[in-house]
DNA sequence: TGTTAATAGTACTTACTATAACAATAAATA
DNA sequence: TATTTATTGTTATAGTAAGTACTATTAACA
């Protein structure tokens, strides 16, 4: 394996990789972040990916929903913190284990999630008609593979 | 077009392709970011990413660097202040033109790109390798394809 | 010329981010 | 059982991150 220097360092032919990586993603994440910003929901990115992953369930570990939302513990906690104090969510003891904490959409809560989540993957549609059926499962494909490189 | 409700969501078939680019960027961006933590080169993701755009460079504009690097100016200001307080990176006015400021690389920050720069990529490389190069190429044309559907 | 618009960078605010250290609890093991 | 080990969530700290407002400068144009 030819040792890599700051020299021949343009010949490594995954830096093209991690530049669309990049690109691509701060490219949707800026789009996203957008249609948040502008619908009036007043909640941000990291807030409303927690309220879009507790919809629809009976409520969620911190564990899970960090896991889910790629969201570190000791982040989270402000968020769910921001979101408690909205009066969106709620935390709730676990019968049985000290150590979980149930988060959970309240009824306000699941009223922005009813009206937000519907709102926001319209407004994500209309970009990702332009994509076409084989393209976007390829990418899927490939996004997996690459996601499994660093595990 | 049907219309999205909270009920019909579940086939709007774009989402797998969200998760999967949310979930390889985040592996990457973690796996990365190991990387700069265990090297002790004692630079955070941003700062190392500012030092490797300015390598090679005879300096670049606080715009150009956010542009390439992702960060908005706001942020920059910030990350470049520590390389500086660091001894890292030198600013510089721009003759002809007051508005601009160059940023460049002092000669202890071109020693630590000389020195981090292949570390880092040697250390991407062992992963990127498990990728075939035609599935790389694939994948550099399908993020290429995202990342104009949301500009 | 004077006015206006555009550009570049900084200061500030709020929120997010990761890490490490911590406390509480639960599970595993000797 | 007693001790250790693992899990869950919070706290503390430093460093992004986006956005807005602001200053300074440059360019456009009437």
């Amino acid at each position: 394996m030819t040792e890599i220097t700051a020299k021949n360092v343009d010949s490594q032919d995954f830096i093209p990789l991690v530049r669309e990586l990049l690109n691509a993603y701060h490219a949707f994440a800026s789009f996203d972040a957008n249609g948040h910003r502008l619908s009036g929901s007043d909640l941000t990115v990291a807030q409303a990916n927690v309220i879009f992953t507790l919809g629809n369930t009976d409520g969620m570990t911190c564990k899970d929903i960090g896991d889910w939302t790629h969201i570190t513990k000791g982040t989270l906690t402000g968020v769910i913190d921001r979101l408690e104090n909205k009066g969106l969510v709620e935390r709730w003891a676990v019968e049985g284990d000290g150590r979980k904490t149930i988060i959970a959409l309240t009824r306000q809560g699941d009223r922005v999630f009813k009206k937000e989540f519907p709102r926001h993957l319209s407004y994500l549609k209309e970009r990702f008609d332009q994509l076409g059926a084989r393209d976007r499962d390829q990418a899927v494909r490939l996004l997996q593979k690459i996601q499994q490189i660093f595990m």
